[in-house]
DNA sequence: CAGTGGTCTAGACCACCAG
DNA sequence: TGGTGGTCTAGACCACTGC
């Protein structure tokens, strides 16, 4: 098993970005050069760059290249902080684009939860979000309108937990959270500029107000390895 | 996009696995019977196969062949239940393996936590647990000594919860949880025969007793496609 | 033993990106 | 336009499984 030339080659290549010969960012030789250097085809060079990415070691971009992976973010969804925050308390660099906003009635399982008639109008919103400019996370969000009328006004590229403190008085408390590693829809994984195929982590959450309505419904879908999850459990 | 090979040869195995014509656990045809019906290359149907494999819709035992995942168990660490409950209310079949039990010198990480001396002894115990009889779970744990004397000579293979609960009057209560989404190291994905490069979760678990005292740190490994994470944050 | 997946070769053409 | 990764062919040999 170790002795097998995708297997070499991920180690090789390991020991250089863990020493740093490899820096954070940096563009690795291509496909072509390493087969030629090692005397391997693509295929097998293939194999290892596909590993070290589920490792979460490099990354591609589309047709431009294999970059080694910056540093992931830490993400605790029960300090109740922005992603805005969190990601400049960690030293990044956050970006949110708005790829789309409209008003659309309630699908059942959102009426349900929010307690609303079954095609009652529900704010969409999906946006991506990049940490030091690069695209790390699709998300897509069903905001109570009852709740924060006029909220489709405002400018939805800013932090949501800013605007619903500023403009509304609200602040997010409780939270229902599920977690998923599974490959990414193909919507979002194109979004991202992620290989169909690839790893990817998807979290569902839904907000509530500290008078237990439900304020938002949210999708996440994170490239894997540019995010830690870490939580605090105490009774 | 849509129309490669093995985009098409995906839809068709899932849509066979959605209808459940191909049902939990079973297995599918072998590559090259897959490749013949398709007038495809073995390189081609594994890329649709490892694809889906990612999507947790199948997974492979080594050298026997691909089979239809059976559902995933919700895994919820702030109920506080042992995996034998939770695995067994939801309807599986839960068995645990102990592969190594040791009592060794606590590592500097371990024993500042602890609140030990840095080479003071901790019980380390590594286990391999199942859900009907596939193994999903590798389990490294270390364990506080001082809180649980005489705890080595006990069965391990049993929920070390209703250990602590029926032998020494405790419980688990606070916690601290890391989860990531990245390829298993290759020690524990052999332990679960999962082929090198496949997606994995990883979580890491401290469990305080009810006076802040650490009681023992976990290290899971899980098939990324045996688990879904549910946490209900209320402050 | 025959059949399986695991690894690997030596090519090819394509879509897309950068200069 | 030349170079990149993305897809794909048509083979081969190996390690291991199950009979």
């Amino acid at each position: 098993m170790s002795t097998h030339h995708y297997y070499q080659l991920q180690g090789y290549f390991r020991e250089l970005i863990e020493l740093k010969t490899l820096k954070s960012g940096s563009k690795l030789p291509s496909e072509r050069e390493i087969g030629e250097q090692f005397k391997l085809t693509r295929v097998t060079v293939r194999q290892a760059l596909q590993n070290l990415e589920a490792e979460g070691l490099i990354y591609r971009q589309n047709r431009k290249g294999w970059f080694v992976t910056p540093p992931a973010v830490i993400y605790n969804p029960s300090s109740h902080l922005s992603f805005n925050l969190y990601v400049t308390e960690q030293g990044f660099l956050p970006h949110t684009e708005k790829l789309m906003q409209q008003i659309e009635p309630a699908n059942a399982y959102i009426a349900q939860l929010m307690n609303i008639a079954e095609s009652a109008p529900v704010l969409y919103l999906h946006r991506r979000r990049y940490i030091n400019q690069r695209p790390v996370l699709i998300e897509k969000m069903y905001i109570n309108l009852n709740l924060l009328p006029g909220i489709e006004k405002e400018d939805l590229t800013q932090s949501l937990s800013q605007l619903l403190k500023n403009n509304y008085q609200r602040e997010y408390r409780d939270m229902d959270l599920v977690f998923k590693s599974t490959s990414l829809p193909s919507s979002a994984a194109n979004e991202l500029g992620i290989s169909a195929g690839q790893p990817g982590l998807h979290i569902e959450r839904i907000n509530y107000t500290d008078d237990k309505q439900v304020l938002e419904v949210d999708y996440e879908f994170w490239r894997h390895d540019a995010v830690n999850i870490n939580i605090a459990i105490r009774d």
